[in-house]
Order: structure tokens, then sequence, then C-alpha cells
DNA sequence: ATTTCGGTCCGA
DNA sequence: TCGGACCGAAAT
């Protein structure tokens, strides 16, 4: 599978790694050879989270597509760090011999006092917690003897620009322990007590601010700098109040995004309001350097604080001074257990004893080193009496030290659980997710805006994406008690028969699927149930029936059903295939549905299925061809991988001189790999098509002359199906009642509807000609909105003419970037929508009386 | 919890 | 090259 890695100032890079199972530190590599970080240097994050080696993608839940960001820390720090380590070594070396105390020599800050309630920033996860500054001292890191010459302590510290302008201090504290090293270099230059009278530039840099957290019971000894506390948050904001662009403080749980986290600074670039919460998308600020992770979502579920800004102490007001007095309410903290919820009273086996799951004596449960399951001592088997010095396993994760693996031994005791086999499952296209979803309702009847017949896709799951077939695997997306939205002719049935315009297409199920399969041969008969009942009901026949149902001539009033067909279907149905991917053919409308004997002998569910599409079929000539489309980055990441396998086997054999200069040819047009292929196969598949489309045609026409040259529709721009023939009504039908005029308050209502005057024409031109009820039949095919596929309720009428209803045409504008018309794509950026009130009024008065749309 | 007209790897 | 085995994801 492939991951776009971004780094700033760059453009994301797909990045291929050969599955799901890789390790991280392999990425690492990958990575050194593209950005040229070393793997040290490399910080990665994904969703918030630092990646560490010795855990996999899968771990991490990395999907395909997903975007890992890449942070390269400077060279710098990173020597600093060796040097400090060194200096470790050194000090204790040094503490051995000599017991040496630090002295810290108490200042005043211009901007804190002591007592002052803060928020501090976590050093790890860059969160802000709560504590309160209990000592103001002089950092004894820094070297003052060059500071002494420059100004002295009343040399004001302007807050807001050493907050914001300071360079990164390049001596990383690394925890709230003073080494004694570097103490004792402070001790001998200055020598404690005298040092304080001398008069310092009190600096952020040299300035420490010990802090006693909140909920700490021991008193660890916490030393801030500047930038690390602001004042404690006190503000709420509502989050109605809440505007895009402001920087605010929220509770997020990095690990579970739905339960209460800690406290981390976010800036706000949208805000969602769900059914009964909000969900805020923006940037959150992660570990010590804020390091910003774009495109978060977060759902509140907790208070939203404003970010305090410091204010120096002589520029603090009684008010001020009154308002940080009181103590604001704890804020809340993640769970520690997230089975009981932390219910003190509910047995757990999570974080009390994993054998009889009570919370009592907590200091008598012992926790295994391993897993870091708890044990009472007592629960033990044989009980422990007391604690053991060493690391204590608990009895599962307890290894016999004679247990050792043979030499030669294949296979590992594996850490079990998961999967039963050693199957490397997670490469390629076979198990990614969705990474974009479609707007539109999931029970969304007719078509999609934005797709048109014809466009076509290479993976299922990209349908899925795109709105057009929603399940991944599944070949009827449908409601049983609705009914199917759309279905796959995918050859995956053998009572399949496709005729192009019409086709029997077979229901699901009958099969075993146990042990994991998606596919079986049918094994016992199918039940109109799930999704066979749901296609069922796309029948216009009265109601469901074990016995089947036919629409007859109604089968156009029967919901539609969008159709796509596989690459697949060429195996035994060429004609109407597409030669590459899944393909959107429009909609068609269940004629009728009966259960039969399959070829299988057990009984299927049948359904006939009949286009009705205004769009001309993708097998035909004039059809609008579309290109194939890949997911993101796919095409990059085979040509990837291609180029790949080709570096691997020219290593293997360097010595083939000739071998080598025939890879290096088709290397030089790796990004058209998939191209050239397709263009080689075109020229075989290409003649057959050809004379496949010419019998089409020349059928398709007798079919046509065979039939009445009556066709009612054929007027219609754009609207009528392009296959009339045998589907169209019966002239039969067509006789009569040619007196029956309209009434005045009918005529009234449609001229009042000047947007529309040419399509009313046409209505009333048939009226003339043909009768009302044909009339009829023409004004709610006119006035179909192409969305839903019923007649426009609320119609808004575009300044291309057509007509929709609002909220379709709304749902389809939210659908897409560009706000275009979902018939003719002509840009409505600019145009207003509103609902035709003279429209609407013409459709009530004239399609009154009629049971007309099924909304 | 169940179902599923995909997709890929692996061995014959 | 082909068929068998079987994995996640999405929707119901």
């Amino acid at each position: 599978m492939h991951v776009r890695v971004r780094m700033f100032g760059k453009p994301d890079t797909i990045v291929v790694v050969e599955s799901k199972l890789t390790k991280l530190q392999q990425f690492r590599r990958i990575i050194k050879e593209k950005f040229d970080v070393e793997p040290k240097l490399q910080r990665l994050f994904y969703g918030g989270k630092l990646l560490e080696d010795g855990y996999t993608f899968h771990d991490y839940n990395i999907k395909l597509n997903d975007v890992i960001q890449l942070i390269a820390v400077p060279q710098t720090v990173e020597s600093e760090d060796e040097k400090k380590s060194l200096n470790n070594l050194e000090q204790v070396k040094e503490s051995n011999l000599e017991q040496k105390t630090i002295v810290y020599t108490d200042v005043t800050s211009t901007v804190y006092a002591v007592g002052d309630l803060v928020d501090i920033k976590d050093r790890e996860q860059g969160a802000w917690l709560e504590g309160k500054i209990v000592r103001i001292v002089l950092d004894p890191k820094v070297n003052y003897e060059n500071e002494q010459n420059k100004e002295d302590l009343n040399s004001t510290l302007d807050s807001e620009n050493d907050l914001e302008n300071k360079p990164p201090s390049n001596i990383s504290e690394q925890s709230n322990t003073q080494k004694t090293g570097i103490a004792k270099y402070f001790t001998k230059q200055t020598n404690g007590k005298r040092f304080k009278e001398k008069t310092v530039k009190v600096t952020a840099e040299n300035v420490l601010y010990k802090v006693q957290l909140d909920d700490d019971e021991e008193d660890s000894e916490l030393f801030c700098k500047l930038k690390e506390i602001r004042p404690r948050a006190r503000h709420e904001i509502d989050v109605k109040d809440l505007k895009p662009g402001q920087k605010v403080m929220i509770n997020h749980n990095t690990d579970e995004p739905l339960e209460k986290g800690y406290w981390y600074d976010f800036k706000v670039d949208e805000i969602k309001k769900l059914r009964t919460s909000y969900e805020i998308v923006g940037t959150l600020y992660l570990g010590q350097d804020s390091v910003p992770q774009n495109d978060t979502k977060v759902k509140i579920h907790d208070k939203i604080f404003a970010i305090e800004e410091p204010v120096p102490l002589e520029k603090r007001t009684e008010d001020y001074l009154k308002s940080i007095q009181e103590t604001p309410a704890p804020r809340s903290k993640p769970m520690n257990c997230l089975k009981c919820r932390d219910n003190e009273e509910e047995p757990c086996k999570e974080c009390g004893c994993y054998l009889c799951a009570q919370k009592n004596d907590p200091d008598k449960i012992i926790l295994c080193d391993e897993c870091h399951n708890g044990y009472h001592m007592v629960c033990l088997n044989p009980p422990l009496t007391e604690l053991p010095d060493d690391d204590w396993y608990c009895p599962s994760c307890k290894r016999d030290p004679n247990d050792v693996i043979a030499p030669g031994a294949s296979k590992q005791a594996k850490k079990s659980n998961t999967s039963k086999t050693n199957r490397d499952w997670g490469r390629g296209m076979a198990c990614v997710g969705k990474t974009k979803t479609c707007p539109m309702p999931l029970n969304h009847f007719g078509p999609i805006p934005g797709i048109e017949v014809g466009m076509c896709w290479r993976f299922r799951i990209q349908l899925s994406e795109s709105g057009v077939h929603r399940p991944p695997v599944s070949g009827i997306h449908g409601r049983d008690i609705e009914g199917a939205y759309s279905i796959v002719l995918s050859g995956g049935y053998e009572d399949d028969v496709d005729n192009g315009y019409e086709f029997t297409y077979t229901g699901s199920g009958g099969r075993n699927l146990s042990g994991n399969k998606r596919t079986a041969e049918q094994s016992c008969d199918q039940t109109l149930t799930r999704e066979n009942k749901a296609l069922a009901r796309n029948c216009a026949v009265d109601k469901v029936s074990e016995d089947g149902g036919d629409a007859g001539d109604d089968w156009r009033r029967g919901k539609p059903v969008r159709v796509v067909r596989s690459c697949k279907m060429l195996k035994h149905f060429p004609k109407y295939a597409p030669k590459e991917g899944i393909r959107y053919d429009g909609i068609y409308k269940v004629v009728k549905y009966y259960p039969e004997k399959g070829l299988s002998g057990y009984i299927v569910w049948k359904y006939l299925l009949r286009r009705d599409d205004p769009s001309p079929a993708p097998w035909e000539p004039e059809a609008k061809k579309y290109n194939i489309v890949y997911p993101d980055g796919y095409l990059e990441a085979e040509a990837e991988k291609k180029a790949l396998k080709e570096k691997a086997t020219n290593s293997k054999k360097s010595s083939k001189r000739a071998k080598r200069n025939e890879s290096t040819s088709s290397e030089t047009d790796s990004s058209p790999v998939v191209k050239k292929r397709k263009v080689q196969k075109t020229p075989q598949n290409g003649k057959v098509r050809k004379k496949q489309c010419l019998s089409d045609s020349s059928e398709s026409s007798s079919e046509i002359e065979k039939l009445t040259s009556k066709d009612t529709n054929a007027k219609q721009k754009n609207r009528k199906s392009v296959i009339p023939s045998i589907f169209t009504k019966s002239p039969k039908n067509k006789k009569d009642k040619a007196e029956e005029p309209l009434s005045a308050e009918e005529k009234d209502s449609v001229l009042a509807d000047t947007l529309n005057t040419k399509l009313w024409g046409e209505c009333l031109d048939v009226c003339e000609k043909q009768g009302k009820k044909e009339f009829i039949e023409h004004v709610t095919q006119v006035f179909l909105c192409i969305i839903c596929q019923d007649v426009a309720v609320n119609p808004v009428t575009t300044p291309c003419s057509h007509n929709f209803c609002i909220g379709c045409l709304k749902l389809a504008f939210k659908s897409s970037e560009s706000q275009s018309c979902p018939c003719c794509r002509q840009s409505l950026a600019k145009m207003e929508v509103q609902v035709n009130e003279q429209l609407k009024k013409a459709l009530q008065t004239i399609l009154k009386g009629y049971d007309v749309g099924k909304k």
C-alpha cells in the first residue's frame, strides 16, 4: 500500500510500503531515501501520535493514502542531546564521589508572582496541566558571567515578546531534576548567597518557575521556563461563539477521540453542528514544541477555554488581582480505566485485580512487568508474601527458563490472539477502507450529482467513495424496508444474463460463507429477505410478495436503481462490459421479480431490470467517454513498486547487460507504465469492440423500426431515454380525448411560470396533439428532478433552464466543490437558490389528483 | 453481530 | 497461469 508523507515546505510525497505490517524502522529507511533525513532525526506523526519503531502501520491503524507528517529534528539538538548524555555520565561519576546539592537562588520575576495559578505545558504531550507557582529561581544552567555587564534586574521582561519571539533554547531540559554537575559549575562560579546580591537580568532565558501540579501528591521538583507556563485558564467560551481562526484550549484524547483527554491548544478552522453536539476541525498543537496537526477533527464534549496572556505584575489592576484569586473548578482529565469508567464500585479486571476484579487494598496489588495487569498478592497461587525486588511476571506472562526453543525450530511462539495465519493480509487494495465520503444520504435513490453515465473506476471502494455503490463487496445496496439504491453486475452469480438495456439479475445469499469467505457456490435456497427484499421493493407493484411481482407497463414507475458494470462481465457478456474497472451505466428499473430454480438447482430470486436513463448507454457510439479513475496516488505507487522491483532484479542480475538495458528502457516511461499497458491491450480489444458496437446499433435500430414509430418522448431533448424501443408505452394507450382542454386556472398557472416557457410549450404541444393524459405524463417527465427522479418538489429553476428540488440541489452543491448544474455542468456559483413559486404552483395545479411522485 | 458479485497472496 | 484460501471494511 502507499501513504502520503508531508514535510513542511514540500509537496506531499507518495511513499510505497510493502504492507500494513511494515515496521516503522523499515519505513524510516524509505524516508531516508526520499527526504534525506536520517532515521534518528525523523519525527513521524500520524493522527497526532508520534510513531515509534517496533510498531507496524497496522498497529497505528494507518490506512491507504493517509498523511504522515515528517519533521526533521535539527542536527544541533541531536548533538546537544549526545553532549548532555555524556555530561550525565560524568555527572553520575562525580556525584558518586562527592554528594553535591543544587543551590537555587530566589529571584523575583516581573511577569509572575509566587502563588500564581498557572497552566503548565506537559513536556511530552504538550498538554496544559493545572498547577501553581511555588518558587521562582535563577536557572543554574545559565552562565551568568557574561550576563553581568548587561542590564540589571529592573529591565523589565516584555512578556509578549519573550513568549512569541524567543528563539528556541538550545538547552533542552530533559527532566525536572537538575544534575549536580551543572550545579557544581554554578556554585563554583558564584557561591550561592553572594550571587543573590548581584544584579542579574532576569529574562525568559535564565529564570525558572518551580510549580506544583494540582493533582500531584508527591512534591515533585518541577522547574519550568517562562514559555512553559501561562496564567490558569478561567474564561470559558461557548462553542456557539467560536470563530474560525480563533486559538483556544480544548479537551482532546489523542488515543480515544470520543473519551475525555487532556487540554491542548487548538486553532479553529471550521465549526460543524452535529445532531446533538459540535465538531470542530482545525490545528491541534502537540508535544513540547507545539507541532501543528492540521485538519484534526475534535468532537466537543467538554468546555472550551480562552488562552490567557500573562499580565506583568506592575500592570495588574485590582480587578485583575481579584479575578485571579478564585480557583477555577478542576478541569476534566482522561479516564484512568475505560473498562469500568473509573467507577470505584464496579469490579474491574483492567484496573483492579486481574483475578478477583476487586479494587481493595491497592497497595497489595502487584503489577506484571510484561502485561501490566494487576494482581492481589493473596489472590495468586501460591500467594506472594512479600514484594519481589526484581521484575515480576504474572502467571500467563511468566516463561519457564527451561522452555527454550530448540535451535532450528521453525516458528517462534506467536503473540497469538489476532489472526491465526501468518499471511500478510495488509497488501494492496484488498483491505483498504474509504478515504472520502459522499455527502449524499446513504439511502439516496437515483443518480448521484456529479456522476455521469460512463464514468469508470478501478476499485469497488472508489464506487463506495463516490456514492454510486456503497458496499465494498456486496452486489446490492438496499434496505429491505425501503428498496435498493444500486447494484453491481460483476458476473459473480451464474444465473445473471446481461442484454445491455435489459438484464436478469440474481439475488444474494443461498451460499455458505463460513470461513470468512465472500463468495461460494450456491448451497441452499435464497430467501426474499435483506437485499433481495430491498430490490423487490423497487418494482412498481403494490407490495412485496413471496410469489414475486410484475409491474408490466408501469415498470417506469418503480424506484430507480443505479447500475454499475464491472469488467468481470467481459468473461460472459462482453458486449456491454467496460474493458477495465467498474462503470456507472445509469438508472434502471425493476420490471419484475420472481423466484426460480437456478443453475445450481437451488431457488434463486431473479430480477428483470430495464434501462430508463436519459443519457446514452456507455456502449453506444454517441455516449461520452471517460477515462478510468484510479485511487489518489495509486498510479504513482504502482510505478514506484515497479521501479523497486526492477531495481531488485537489476541488482540480482547485474551481470547481464542486455537484460539491464531492456529494463532501463522501460523504466524511462515509468510513470505511464499503466498507460502503456492499456495501449497494448487496445488494438486487440479495439477491433472486437468496434464490431460489437456496430452490431449493437444495428440491433437496436432494427428493434426500434420493428416497434411503433410513435414515441411520445422522442422530441424531448436530453430527457428522453435513448432506447425507447419496446419499453415505451404501446400506442394503443394514446387514442382518445384530445378534446379535454386545460382549465383556465391550469393555463394561467402555466403561463405564470415565465422561467420555463419553452418547456411548458412542449407540454402544451403534447396536450394539443395527444390529449391530457399524455400531457400529464409529459409534465412529470419534463419537470422530473434528475437527482431524486421524482417530480421536483419545491422546484428551483436554474439559469440554464433545468429544474431540481431545492433540497436535492443543495445536497448536490454540498457534494462537489464547484457549484455547477447537475444536468449540464454550467456554473451556478452566482445563482440564488430559491424556489420557483410559479412552477411550484403550476405543478400543483396540474398534477392535482394525479398520483405522481412517490415522495 | 451478520452479511457480502473484492482483492491479493500463495501453492499447484 | 489458475484456483483456493481468507483478510478488512461498510452497511444493515
